[in-house]
DNA sequence: AAGGATCGCAACCGCAAGTTC
DNA sequence: AGAACTTGCGGTTGCGATCCT
């Protein structure tokens, strides 16, 4: 492990930047406990990791949000609650540390939305007919076994659907005046949906109906 | 001008899941 | 199978910069 060494803490400086740089270019990302052992930057692995990830890296975007940026952000929000990775996997250039710190500081500010604690978003909606189908279609089990979408691909997501019984952490997606969610409306599993997206590689319909049809200041149900 | 308050963001921490041996 | 190690996530903290009185 990491232990016996004395590790530094705080802000990077331009000398340690440069030994982690000069270290990925030459062994790549990855096995970051390593770093310190092979270089001698007094620096632990997740540290090393975090400042890649959050600052070196070139697909990192620097710079200020646009507002286009803050719209898909707070409609992302919408959905997904306070899954940053998953908000800023969508979000070009950002990361997770970048969208949560512009959430907390900048978004919640001009939204007038108070901090909360382990809050995933509670959401459900009506889709149009088509949008359902096409939803339902991404989001089916290939056995096509039961109307619940698969678990999450992120394994700490997997407990989103078992949560939903207890109202709530998924999206839900109803149907039109069905109350018995369970038996005539379906679960769909964000994670799901996003990765059967991602593998179709184009923006579908349903996504864009998802993201574009929820108003921002609208008064969510409690599930 | 000074110093206290507030802001913004980089970085740390604890935890959980994944991977390797 | 399970212990050890690695990676990733979200919440929180610390501190420099800026604002305000």
């Amino acid at each position: 492990m990491e232990q016996g060494y004395h590790y530094k803490k705080g802000l990077w400086t331009v000398e340690e930047d440069k030994i982690l740089m000069d270290y990925i270019r030459v062994n790549g990302k990855g096995r970051w406990n390593h770093i310190a052992k092979v270089t001698g930057l007094q620096r632990c692995g997740k540290s090393c990791r975090l400042r890649w990830m959050n600052y070196l890296s070139p697909n990192v975007k620097k710079g200020d949000f646009s507002e286009d940026e803050d719209d898909l952000i707070i409609r992302l929000h919408n959905l997904l609650g306070n899954r940053w990775s998953l908000i800023a996997g969508r979000v070009p250039g950002r990361t997770d540390n970048q969208v949560k710190n512009h959430w907390n500081t900048h978004l919640s500010k001009k939204l007038g939305i108070k901090k909360e604690r382990n809050k995933v978003g509670n959401r459900s909606k009506t889709l149009s007919r088509e949008c359902r189908v096409e939803v339902e279609t991404l989001i089916r089990p290939p056995s096509d076994q039961n109307l619940m979408a698969p678990s999450c691909e992120s394994s700490r997501g997997g407990d989103i659907i078992h949560q939903a019984n207890e109202g709530s952490q998924e999206l839900v997606i109803g149907v039109p005046d069905a109350p018995e969610r369970e038996t005539d409306g379906f679960f769909v599993d964000c994670c799901s949906f996003w990765s059967r997206n991602d593998e179709l590689n184009q923006v579908s319909p349903a996504l864009v109906e998802l993201l574009a049809g929820y108003p921002l200041d609208m008064d969510w149900p409690d599930l």
